[in-house]
This record gives C-alpha cells, structure tokens and sequence, in this order.
RNA sequence: GCGGCUGUGGUGUAAUUGGUAGCCACGCCAGACUUAGGAUCUGGUGCUUCACGGCGUGGGGGUUCGAGUCCCUUCAGCCGCACCA
C-alpha cells in the first residue's frame, strides 16, 4: 500500500473547495467558539514553514471544537497595508495594490495547500474599501466622541458641548483632555466657531493636536512609541528624532486604567500581561504645587514623603514654564542650552547619558519648609511625563543624584541609616529622619520622622490635600497614538478642512473615502504627503455618494486631509467584520455580535504585545462604549506561538583550494565555513550533484568524505534568505504531504516555545501516517478491516488515547498528542489491529491534526464526521477496567498514583511492599492500608 | 536598575502537576531482508562499573516518607520596560 498523498490532498482540497464544507452561519441552536489568527501581512517572500505554525495549532484547535459540537467561526484575511508594498513602489512605479494583490495570491495557494478549515467567503483585506469603510467609520465615531472620567466610557461631543453651554468647563466635570481650560458658560458662549473647535479638539478621542512626535526622516513619515525601538524605527532602523508637528491622535491614554484593569479579565500568559503593564505604565503619587514668585507650577511624584530632601527643582527643556522662570541674566544661557538640546535626537539623548542642565535663575518656595530652591532645565527631564517638571531629591533618586554631584547641589539623607556618600538610596524602606531637619520644626508642620515610608508617604498626601498644596494623583506612561503617517499605502482619513482651516468628519454616506489614484507614491515637492498628488480626487466620488443636500461645495476648495492612517487601524476591529463581512450597512449587526460576542481563542506571535493588542483593545473598548461590541475584551484566550529558527547548514571549504572537507574530518585543515542551501541537504548529508549543480564556482568541486558522505556542520540562525536556511512549506508539502507537515509542525516541541525548524526528525512523523495506513490496508490496496468484536487491550489503547488528546488540546499541548499516536498506533500495530470498531474511532481523533488522510478512509469507510459526537464523550473514562487491574491510587480524595498489575498479585504485593520499604512503613505507623501496590523491587503506591 | 520566563540524555522533548525521571521521536549501535540503502522490519541505547552496584533534572541548601516539580540562595540564557520622578 503506498501513501499516495498527493493525490488525497488534490482530492480532498478540491472536495472541501466544491462543497464548501467549511463554510459556517450564525447558527443559534449550537453554541459558538471563535477561533482566530493574527492575519498576516502578505509580504514578497511568501510564508516559510514558521508561518503557518500558529494557523496550523488553529487549525487543529478549530476542527476539535467542531467535532465536540460547537459552531466555530474561523476566518482568515490580510492585513494588507504595509510599508514594504509602497517603497516597491516606489522604487517600480508599480501601484502598491498590484504588488499586494499577487502577495496575497501567493499566500492563498500556499496556505491551502496545509489544508486549513478557514471560512474563505469571509475574507477580510485592509486595503479593501469595503472594509476600510468601517475603518473610517469608526474614526469618525471617535471624532465625535470624548472620555467621561465619572461614566467610565466614552460619550458623544454633543454632551460635552452641552456641558460647557450650562456650566463652562467648571461644574465637576470629570473627563481626558490635552490641555485643561478655564472659562463660564458666558465666555463659551461667546467665543467663535473656531475658537470653539479649538477647544473641542482638546477633548476628543479622535483629535487633532500639536504634540511631539517620532519623525522619521529617512521614511517621511511619523511613526507610533511602538514602532520605535531604542531610537530607531522598527522597520528599517532608521534614526528617529523627536519634532512637535500637528497630527491626528487617538485619546488611548484615557483607557489607560481600563486596559490594566482588564488585563484580570483575560486568559492571556503572566508575560504578555506583564509586558503590556509595563508598558501602559501605573504610577501613583501625587502632584504638588510649588510657587516662584507670582507663578505656581504642578510637579509629579511617587515619592511625596521626601518633601524635605528637595533641594532643587527641574523643568524638562520643553515644558512652557522654561520661558516664565528664566531671568533675564540666564536667558541666554538657557537658549544655549535649549538649541543644543533640540539638535539631540531620541536616540544621541538616550546614547550619551552625560549629566547636562542650565539653571533657569528662578527659586522656588517649597510648600512644606518654606525654603528657597532652585530651579534648573535639564533634559533629564521628560515633557511628556507628568507635568514636565520635577522636585529633585537626590538623597533617594539616583538620577537627582548625578545631577546634584555634577553641579555640586546640597544632598539630604532623609532615611535612617542609610549611606549616600557613593550613592542615591532609592529603595522604598525604612524609617524617616531630617523630616524636618533639628530646629526647623514649624508648629503644625508636616512631621514624617519615625515613620516607615510608606506610613510617611500617605501621610504626606493628606497633609498636602488638607492644606491645598497638592492631590493624588495615578499618571501613566502609556500615550496618545499617533494617527497620522505621510504615506499613500494606507486608509485615507474621512476629514476635510473648512474655510476656517478646521477639520470637519466627511457625511457618513461618502464613506468608505476610498484611496485616489496619484501619478507617483512620493511625497510632492512641497512636503505634502503623497495624497497632496492627487487632484480634486475624493471630491467627485463623495459626492456621488451622499444627497443632494449633504453634497459639499468643494468649488470653494476645501482641502482633504492628505495623511493616511497608520497599519494598526485596519487591524484593530478586523475580528468584529469578519462576524457579519457580508453585512455593507453595518461593521457588525447587534444579531451577529451578540451571537459570536468575542474571540475566544486568538493565536499569534509576542510582537504584537505593545502594538495591535494595546490598539485593539483600545478601539474594542471604545466600540463597547458606544454600544457597537458587547464584550470589553476583544480576545479571551490568547496564545503566542513560538518562532521558529532557521537552522543553517555549513559545507568545510580548504581555504584556497576547491576542496570541501566533511565535517568530522576538517580538523587539521585551514577551512572556511561557508552557508549551504539546506534545501539540498537532508540529515546533515550533503547531496553532492545538487551541490554542484547549486552554483558555477562549485561544478569542479573536489570532497573529502567520511563513510562516504559529506557531512555539514549546523547552527541555529534567524531564517533568512542570506543564510540560505529557508524552508519553504511547498516544499516540504510536496515531498511528505500536507500531514505530515501538520503532525511534524506540532509535534517539534510546545506552540509557545520557539525552536529552530529542523526538517531531520519529519522522517518519524510521516513514518507514523504510513503505519496507520497499514493498519487499514495491510501490504493490498483495500481496506482489509473486519468487523469482529474488539478485545480488551485494544479498546484499552483506544480510549487511552482519547482521553489523553482530550485533555492535551484542551491545554494546547499538540506536541504531547502527537506522541499519544504514535504510542496507540504502536500498540495497535502489534495486536494486529484491523477492527473498524476501533480504527474508526481512531480516524475521529486523529481528524484535526491530519485532514485529509483520514478524510480519506472515512470515504473509503463511508462514514461521516458526525461520528464522534457518539464516539467521544462516552468512552471518555472507559479505559479504566476492572478485569486488567488498573488501580487509581488516592490519598485525600485525590488520585496520586495508577498502576497495572494482574489482580491476583495484589495480596502479595501489599506484605512484601510493607516489609521492604522503610518510608512506606513510617507513613503507615496507625494506619490501616487496604491495598499496596507495587512493581518488581519498588513500592509504588498504598491504598489507605 | 525594575519585572517576567526558562534551565532534564548526543538532539527535539515527556513526566498523570509532590509519587518508578527520560514517554514519543531524531540520531547512534547491532541484526534481518537486500546487488545496493538516505528503503523497510526487529532489538539495544542517561552516565559510570567486567559485574553487584553507584550517580544522575545548571550549582548549593531546605521542607517532605518521597522533590525535575514546593521554598531559600546562586549561576547561565531569553524576553519586556527603562533618565517615566
């Protein structure tokens, strides 16, 4: 019997393709699982056999729920915006689309030939008009939208506008803003439309704002904290300095509470957790007033208790309190300061940690003493953190310390015992002294000595609220996005300028905006971005779009925003379409929401940890709010698949020569390593002719051979085209079958861990597909199996191994499950087994890791899937069978220990184990044992 | 610096979650069938010892009748945050 699967794979994509078998509705009288893959972004190089691990994982996972009777919707699409199709662009003249188009062909053919169960007919692509509808849509929501501290959600403009009609910007209101105004309802009332909207933009969550941002010069374009990587940006690792300009950003930082609360609510890893802690950042402290002269100004601290160690104060160079404390005698030093400051990129400001600052000539009271105290500018201070502005207290901060060292700045201990001769004391712990200092005492005075920090630092914070120098306060580090980039590859923005110069949300009709057609994708010679070729484009197509009434007169010219959106946008609510694709009034219908709800399993790589799953979270938690998603949290379960690692070959070139020594022999030889295609090379062998014929200058090559192979050296390496260690799944696919490919894929070690792809070893796995054909077809080309009744050892193998792939994909373990295969299958080979009782079975469970073969003999079988709903959950325990003596050990009710042992050996088993072993005894000192079991020479278990 | 994760044969890994450490594979060794083997099948394979035995889950210590698993400590590697007050 051969494996021909070839012609099963043909047969079976061709069938599921025809029938469209895995085509799923919202079928209400089955309950849902959603399972989902991060799409991928269809690059040039198509996918490599580390791609489709996490699909493949999915793929099994999906098909599993499938059989346990649960309707699962599994989509998949393209998150197609992407950098690399515009500078090919670029670079060819060729549109972007194209280049994407035959990407995401490319990636299709690849994809199905793994035979994955995806629902195609809901297919998503970013770049689809269809879809970026809803993309826009939303944008627009968010423009006309603020954040309500008290309601804890997001609420339209109209209520905020309201607000200020009634009350001004007083009246309690609790809600995210940039900067904070003061005016009456009087004076709102009187300002002008545009005034107004000045205002207004402070307070949406879409918004337009003068904010300092990563510019990239090398790409143009402005970048998110995210694709920014130690001052470099994340694609192409170009320098990134920071520049204030006016871009559209997302009002994330008002989730920042509600996306670390819910981090609870999900079923994510500690890390992932951990790391989007991190980065969203929760700082408690307080925020203190201190007064110089007529001015006030507002400092953040974590560490209020150290009130009486400031000794000085420091603004961040950007912060607009610079200009005001500056005196006229240090102006100039200060501007000297400020100009080499701002020549500094991100990444020269983060390089070079040399302590810099200029004094401003201003003091400062501070609140608690009195005292007169500096104020300095340093860039060691962020303007974007906080207020900008800091008390310094170098006794118990290791950056105030520098600083006071460097510019010989009075050090104050303030915790007993502790040496601030070398070092800052920074550690939360210990008691309070100097607090105040002997003979500075005030009468009611704040008085902190004797108290442990953290007594002291709640202590502090009810002083400063009691007397009005400060509040709590929680900040967090995690920003606004940054919602602009000056590309053309990327979803047009649904905004207009007016005649006052402020954005205005185009009619919801006119959507989607689709993306005009430009004669080159490079930014004009004016600086616009590449938009700005276009002419008069949306214009027409908008207005073809809405009423007669709502038709906007852009006789008048009013321009169209020219930035598009960044590659989150896409990818932020895609889950929620691929719900309801179908569906061109709505991005999901309240029906098919409230059916599929959210994903309940959602697998991809740990890259995205700070990016689209803060972004997604975000714009998931804003939907909710505005009633569009049912669930907060987009994405229940969460797993990272592991990468995958090329694994390199390397051929032993005598230096000088054309001579190629094997990998045992080079010792003694002057040899260069040198990268081997690994594609012709298989368990470290070399293949010779492939090698010869691989490239001109290796035609003549001589070898030097052991055994009479060529054996190659390996190292694990990032897979790449340079190191010629690309696997292609083609290829792998076409030499052992899709399958194989599957099982192999699992069964190289836990999803979550990342390992080096190594094609020795795919050898075992395919080994196995072809035993179990044997099993059915013995050495003819029928099926040879009977219908006789099944002994116990073969049922017993059986069930084993149901009940142990249950419980391993449950737990995500498909490494261990592919292991219990080939155990059963063993066992099942040496019994002989050719029973359909127990052989059907056997293809039910096995379905999710290999489709298509067992596809097959359930053809050959005439049987249909439905099979396994009786098949599974009845025999799920039945392995357990008196008359082979299986003992399940329990102490405490709870089971400890099985063994097998024929029954009758159990007497002699309980006195020879109580004799023999000493810590059995000692454990059973007043107690009565029932049964004792053991193995030749060791004691395994007791039964109390 | 702060936080998280990982450490088991020659290799990838497994261990019923505190109960015979090394399942299942790869590789290797031996054998069978073969003109042949990068095919197939059978047996063996943690280290050490001729053997009885001894030693073994990065190192050290602890809890326990019993520890790869729990606790403390230390080393190594990977990841996240980082001039965030």
């Amino acid at each position: 019997m051969e494996y021909n699967f070839r012609e099963i794979e043909k047969r079976w994509q061709a069938y599921w393709t025809g029938h469209q078998v895995y085509r799923v509705t919202e079928d209400e009288s089955k309950p849902k699982y959603y399972v989902l893959d991060m799409f991928p972004y269809p690059s040039g190089a198509g996918l490599h056999v580390g791609h489709p691990l996490g699909y493949i994982a999915s793929d099994i996972y999906s098909r599993f729920k499938r059989l346990c009777g649960f309707n699962v919707l599994h989509p998949m699409g393209y998150d197609a915006y992407g950098l690399p199709a515009e500078q090919y662009a670029i670079q060819t003249g060729q549109h972007p689309y194209i280049t994407t188009k035959k990407n995401i062909e490319r990636y299709r053919e690849q994809l199905d030939k793994i035979g994955f169960s995806f629902d195609w007919s809901r297919e998503i692509r970013t770049c689809d008009p269809g879809y970026y509808k809803w993309t826009q849509w939303a944008f627009i929501r968010m423009f006309h939208s603020y954040y309500c501290y008290d309601a804890g959600q997001a609420r339209p403009i109209e209520e905020l506008i309201e607000a200020f009609e009634q009350t001004g910007s007083g009246g309690g209101l609790n809600v995210a803003c940039g900067e904070e105004y003061t005016f009456t309802a009087e004076e709102w009332k009187a300002k002008s439309d545009r005034e107004k909207e000045e205002i207004l933009l402070n307070y949406r969550i879409a918004y337009l704002g003068d904010t300092m941002v990563n510019w990239c010069p090398a790409l143009g374009t402005v970048l998110a904290n995210d694709e920014v990587v130690n001052g470099l940006s994340e694609r192409g690792g170009h320098p990134v300095e920071q520049k204030v300009m006016r871009q559209w950003c997302l009002r994330v930082s008002a989730y920042a509470e509600r996306l670390l609360d819910d981090l609870e609510t999900v079923d994510w890893t500690e890390s992932l957790k951990e790391t989007q802690r991190n980065w969203i950042g929760r700082s408690e402290g307080a925020e203190m007033t201190f007064r110089s002269g007529e001015q006030t100004f507002t400092i953040f601290t974590t560490r209020p208790d150290t009130i009486y160690g400031v000794t000085f104060m420091v603004l961040a160079p950007e912060s607009s309190l610079v200009d005001s404390l500056t005196t006229t005698g240090q102006r100039e030093e200060v501007d000297r300061y400020l100009a080499a400051t701002k020549k500094k990129t991100e990444r020269e400001r983060i390089a070079d940690r040399k302590v810099t600052g200029v004094f401003s000539g201003s003091y400062a009271v501070n609140p608690v003493t009195n005292e007169e105290i500096p104020v300095w500018i340093s860039d060691y201070v962020l303007a974007g953190y906080g207020t900008g502005a800091i008390m310094a207290v170098p006794g118990h901060d290791s950056r105030d310390y520098a600083f006071a060292r460097h510019f010989n700045l009075p050090i104050i201990p303030l915790i007993e015992g502790c040496d601030i001769s070398e070092e800052s004391f920074d550690a939360k712990e210990g008691k309070m002294m100097n607090s105040p200092r002997k003979g500075k005492e005030r009468p009611g005075g704040l008085v902190l000595n004797g108290l442990e920090v953290k007594e002291a630092i709640a202590r502090t914070k009810a002083y400063m609220e009691e007397n009005g120098l400060g509040k709590v306060k929680v900040n967090y580090r995690l920003r606004d996005a940054i919602f602009s980039r000056q590309r053309y590859w990327g979803e047009p923005f649904p905004i207009y300028y007016d005649a006052n110069g402020l954005p205005q949300t185009l009619p919801l009709e006119a959507l989607p905006l689709e993306l005009p057609e430009v004669g080159q994708f490079l930014p004009t010679e004016t600086g616009e971005p590449p938009l700005g070729r276009a002419e008069k484009w949306a214009w027409d197509s908008v207005n073809n779009q809405v009423t007669e009434t709502a038709r906007i007169d852009y006789t008048t010219i009013f321009p169209l925003e020219l930035n598009t959106m960044p590659g989150f946008a896409g990818s932020s609510a895609y889950y929620l379409h691929y719900m309801e694709p179908y569906n061109k009034k709505e991005l999901v219908s309240k029906r098919a929401d409230e059916y599929w709800r959210n994903v309940d399993l959602y697998i991809g790589g740990t890259e995205h940890a700070t990016g689209h799953l803060i972004y997604s979270r975000f714009w998931n938690k804003f939907l909710y709010d505005t009633g569009v998603s049912c669930v907060a949290e987009p994405f229940k379960k969460l797993i990272n698949q592991g990468m995958i690692q090329g694994r390199s070959n390397f051929v032993y070139r005598i230096n000088e020569t054309n001579t190629f020594v094997s990998f045992n022999l080079k010792e003694g030889y002057d040899v260069t390593p040198l990268h081997v295609d690994v594609n012709i090379v298989s368990n470290d062998v070399l293949d010779i002719d492939a090698f010869r014929r691989w490239r001109p200058e290796y035609e003549q090559a001589e070898f030097i051979l052991e055994e009479g192979k060529y054996v190659c050296g390996w190292a694990v390496e990032k897979m790449s085209k340079s190191m010629f260690n690309v696997v292609n799944p083609d290829d792998i696919v076409e030499k052992y079958g899709a399958d194989t490919l599957r099982l192999y894929e699992m069964f190289l070690g836990p999803l979550e861990q990342s390992k080096p792809w190594d094609t020795n070893g795919i050898d075992g796995v395919h080994r196995f597909l072809k035993k179990l054909l044997a099993l059915f077809y013995g050495h003819t080309e029928t099926l040879q199996v009977t219908d006789q009744e099944p002994v116990a050892e073969e049922l017993k193998s059986l069930h084993k191994l149901i009940k142990k792939i249950t419980f391993d994909i449950e737990h995500f373990s498909f490494n261990t499950s592919v292991s219990a295969f080939m155990i059963c299958v063993n066992e099942l080979t040496t019994l002989k087994c050719n029973k359909r009782s127990i052989l059907e079975p056997l293809l039910v469970v096995l379905s999710p890791f290999a489709p298509h073969i067992t596809e097959e003999l359930w053809h050959e079988l005439e049987k249909e899937a439905t099979i396994l709903d009786a098949v599974w959950p009845e025999h799920n325990e039945a392995y357990l069978r008196e008359d082979v003596a299986t003992y399940v050990v329990s102490f405490n009710g709870k089971a400890r220990f099985s063994m097998e042992l024929p029954a009758e050996m159990a007497h002699d088993a309980i006195e020879q184990a109580a004799l023999t072993h000493v810590s059995a005894q000692k454990w059973l000192e007043g107690k009565t044992p029932k049964k004792i079991i053991i193995v030749p020479k060791k004691i395994v278990n007791i039964v109390i």
